[in-house]
RNA sequence: GCGCCUGUAGCUCAGCUGGAUAGAGCAACGGACUUCUAAUCCGUAGGCCAGAGGUUCGAAUCCUCUCAGGCGCGCCA
């Protein structure tokens, strides 16, 4: 179904090259072929509800002064009753002045569709995976990885409203490097626990979780470990906690409102044989050389500011290698687009791994590669890094414990991801005016208050399904104050954010959106008396208050966050 | 040194594929509750869009250079 504005614009554009073609045979305006124009909203309401700017961009072809062009399309432009005005205004916009019931149509279509509405069609069957968060399994995961994760979630629910079909997904980092870290650490502290010399190698974890793991496993198992060979022991616990810290980030993620569709691992692509497999691939095709002992991929002939090692000299294959095959797999397995969030200390894997695919014969393109800032924590108005409580790094766990899932959710997504997020800590715990996330949801509690003191006044709420066309045009015809037109237009917005948050990967449009709703809808409120003595009015505003509270609703959806009835 | 991101109001940030007088929230100041929740609303003030060139009908937006901050440039991931 199309929307209201899109049908709207449509039909102005229509108007426009009529009007045009018109003036062409008129031979007052020589163009060879008509330009592609937008008709847009003007951001001062005095330039009217839509301007069009194509005389501006025939100007230098007609070799005629905008205005002349503007006014020659205007006044052959057929008005009637919808378009009560077309003027030529500024450089040479065509403004148009509509009936001010022009947007009515999207109560009806707000409350016949319900958490439907704002869905595109068009993109049917286009698969895009969206894989996010993949945080190192080693540990809990932290400020970076809520974000992400926020983010992440948002952009698949922004991409399937767009009509995508989306799958989310999680790389689980269950090999290589940091996995013999983490095994060596483990190891460490459980030889520790039990009186034993040890200690943490470079580059392990210090972390209390890994104590934790160890003192948990010597509570159930004891220390029959001691006896078993090292490298045998080391793999069962790294299992053993591996598995653990899976199971808590999926835990953690789903309170925060996260699911994932697929938990891919790593370690799976070096069993099946896929990276070797890949590996072997671009040998074959010429894309690899030994030096000092590793094996290189020419990824500079790729686009890249150097080669990269797939395999090193030690034998084992990099994370570069099995990142390789795992995009290879992505692909393989169907999807037309694959999206990547990485943080932002990882932008430069991203020349190389479009190389690769390159390389391999996919389409670059294909793989887009968010890249998000850093998150910066703030507590007292200082950067805060630790956890005050834990004496360690602040998790997501915490920050959903501390501020909750709603509030978190909405800061992470209340910024584009490539600025670096200020997060703070005081003003996201705070329930006050000062936080937005309440702002938006006080509207939506608001409205439930409404229909609430309306059943108890005996008052029924409107049924969209028992109402025709023609008495709901009626009913709505009654909203004519200048702040009821404001929310309508608003709400007619809701389709083309969606489009935009979606071509554009910026799910932070629909939180930025959201708050705009709210702010219209207290403006309305503040104004305009939704229960009043007459029946008609009132019927016409618990159509409209519905219709908003619906939007308001789908909106704080996509992002995550509850949308109460009482506050 | 090279690459990526950022630089817009006191603070945090919007500004979509270039469009009309650059916006919002917070902070500041002044107003509005006997009426559907004042977690709200209305108003005032606040800007050489880091700087300099260029592209054009038109630049915060695109290009080049300079300056400032962050991140990266591993046989780590």
């Amino acid at each position: 179904m199309k929307d209201v504005k899109t049908k709207v614009e449509q039909r102005l554009k229509d108007l426009i090259i009529a009007a045009l073609d018109e003036a062409i045979n008129d031979n007052v305006i020589k163009i060879e072929e008509i330009p592609d124009f937008f008709i847009e909203v003007p951001q001062d309401k005095e330039h009217g509800d839509f301007a069009a700017n194509i005389a501006m961009l025939l100007a230098r072809e007609a070799k005629m002064p905008p205005r002349k062009i503007g006014e020659a399309i205007a006044e052959r432009i057929k008005k009637d009753a919808f378009i009560e005005k077309v003027e030529v205004a500024g450089p040479g916009f065509i403004n148009f002045y509509l009936a001010p019931t022009w947007a009515n149509e999207v109560i009806f279509d707000v409350l016949k569709c319900g958490q439907e509405f704002g869905r595109q069609s068009g993109q049917k069957g286009i698969k895009i995976q969206v894989e996010f968060v993949s945080a190192n399994p080693t540990g809990p995961m932290h400020m970076g990885n809520a974000r992400g994760a926020a983010l992440g979630d948002a952009l698949a629910s922004v991409l399937k409203l767009a009509g995508y079909d989306v799958t989310k997904e999680f790389y689980i980092n269950d090999a290589g490097n940091q996995i013999e870290n983490f095994g060596l650490s483990l190891e460490a502290r459980y030889l520790e626990l039990l009186g034993h010399e040890s200690e943490i190698p470079e580059g392990g974890y210090h972390g209390e979780d890994i104590k934790e793991h160890m003192q948990e496993l010597i509570e159930k198992e004891g220390d029959r470990f001691l006896y078993m060979d090292s490298p045998s022991r080391r793999a069962y616990f790294i299992e053993y906690a591996l598995k653990k810290n899976i199971q808590r980030m999926k835990t953690d993620l789903e309170n925060f409102g996260v699911h994932f569709d697929v938990w891919f691992s790593e370690q799976s692509l070096h069993d099946s044989g896929q990276v070797d497999e890949v590996i072997k691939l671009l040998t074959d095709k010429g894309y690899t050389y030994e030096k000092d002992g590793a094996l290189w991929f020419k990824a500079s002939e790729f686009g890249a500011a150097k080669d990269e090692v797939l395999i090193r000299a030690n034998g084992l294959p990099t994370y570069f290698a099995a990142d390789i095959a795992y995009h290879k797999n992505k692909f393989d397995r169907g999807f037309d687009l694959v999206i990547d969030i990485w943080g932002a200390d990882h932008h430069g894997h991203i020349a190389r791994m479009k190389g690769a695919l390159k390389a391999l014969g996919y389409d670059p393109d294909k793989l887009v590669i968010i890249i998000m800032q850093l998150v910066r924590l703030y507590r007292n108005g200082e950067i805060a890094r630790m956890s005050k409580r834990a004496g360690r790094a602040v998790t997501l766990a915490d920050i959903v414990e501390e501020v909750g899932k709603d509030a978190a959710r909405f800061f992470f997504n209340l910024r584009s991801a490539d600025t670096h997020l200020d997060f703070d800590l005081d003003l996201a715990i705070k329930q006050s005016d000062e936080n937005p996330v309440y702002y938006v949801q006080y509207a939506h509690a608001r409205i439930s208050s409404i229909l609430r003191q309306a059943k108890e006044q005996g008052v029924d709420l409107p049924d969209i399904d028992n109402l025709t066309k023609d008495e709901f045009d009626k009913l709505a015809n009654l909203l004519v104050e200048e702040s009821e037109l404001e929310l309508i237009k608003k709400l007619a917005d809701f389709p083309g954010e969606i489009k935009l948050a979606a071509d554009n990967f910026a799910p932070y449009r629909i939180t930025v959106y959201s708050q705009e709703l709210a702010a219209t809808f207290h403006s309305f409120y503040n104004k305009c008396r939704v229960l009043t003595d007459d029946q008609n009015l009132t019927t016409a505003r618990l159509l409209l208050v519905m219709a908003a509270q619906q939007v308001i609703k789908n909106a704080l959806s996509i992002l995550g966050v509850s949308a109460p009835d009482r506050m």
